[in-house]
DNA sequence: CCAACCATGTAAGTTGTTACATGATTAA
DNA sequence: TTAATCATGTAACAACTTACATGGTTGG
């Protein structure tokens, strides 16, 4: 029950909002909650397989030959609603840009320009990227009751790159020589 | 080199510092650092051991029996650079608080209320520990060069706790009933 | 008909954690 | 003297990724 506790928890969270086949719960992993969760094929499909052994999830033939479309059981919404409640097993930090500003010392100034300036555009593409979600949230009628909860895990990204952005801005003037800002 | 490059990277980042055993490298990742990158000591030994094999670290006997001090080498210095050059590899996304809240509709309130709570904790508590460090590094003049670095580092930390405080503060407002509340 | 996509699954390999084994030193 | 801390290292295990293997379907 340990084991892929958390791979279970995404996926008989995908299932608790419609059936799908395996593939597609890959494709919603990707998609919105692909920015704060991350599921290969590798932990969907054994996942899905010691599911069904469980009862938690029932397999209907899909549209397609050799397809399975899953459905979350009455017992599998019971197992989820324990999952969620489960705390949050921390994933161990693992922040690339700030071991590299941490040494920074012993790197060059270019190097810390360019870390720098990677983490704003990465930045500014994801707040791109959640205005995209928005609109399209905006047109789903279909999911209206899940959209609040939605909208709150953008949210958290929202934040967090906007905070990022405030940090980049404060670590350039704090870190960089005036002499190699591009202006005048 | 990808093997175990980033295990590399904060281990010569730690002795690019100063000298040290691997106990002591392992104590360094756990403070400071440790809020932003995680190593275990199944790893930092092996690593030192491939390190020392490369040249890019010397082991001097250390004061006690049986243990060693670690000092990087030129070419240790050198490889460090490079590593600090090379683009972050970036950790996929597992944030196991967001995953409840996406999925939140399958949860109870009480259980979203723990959730928000316990975000808010621990934001607090690393606001105050990012606060204690501050403290600490404004006495340490033998470290004055890098402080800038360390510093840089912490308002990371500090930024993004206050970012998820305001998104706990607003995630409540939106998704709690008010009858939840404790106010009068 | 061919490319792109839908779809499932496995096997090998890498990475990282945890527990264990061992023992010296220091402070209470 | 006993607990805590310093110190190193390994072995087993768990988690996760990647590549591979396979084949059906749809649209241009």
């Amino acid at each position: 029950m340990a084991r892929q506790a958390q791979t279970a928890t995404a996926v008989l969270g995908v299932l608790s909002i419609g059936p799908a086949t395996g593939y597609e719960i890959r494709q919603a992993v990707a998609n919105v909650l692909g920015h704060f969760w991350h599921e290969s094929f590798g932990q969907i499909y054994p996942c899905l397989t010691e599911l069904e052994a469980d009862g938690l999830v029932l397999a209907a033939p899909g549209e397609r030959a050799n397809s399975r479309r899953y459905e979350i059981t009455a017992a599998g919404r019971a197992r989820l609603k324990m999952l969620l409640a489960e705390p949050p097993s921390p994933q161990p930090p693992r922040n690339g840009t700030l071991l590299r500003i941490f040494f920074g010392r012993a790197a060059s100034p270019a190097e810390l320009a360019t870390v720098l300036d990677t983490q704003e555009t990465e930045a500014r593409a994801r707040l791109a990227t959640f205005a995209a979600i928005r609109a399209e949230l905006a047109t789903e009628a279909a999911y209206a009751e899940h959209v609040p909860y939605w909208s709150a895990t953008i949210r958290a990204g929202e934040l967090a790159a906007e905070a990022q952005l405030t940090w980049v801005a404060e670590t350039r003037a704090a870190l960089l020589p005036p002499a190699t800002l591009p202006t005048s």
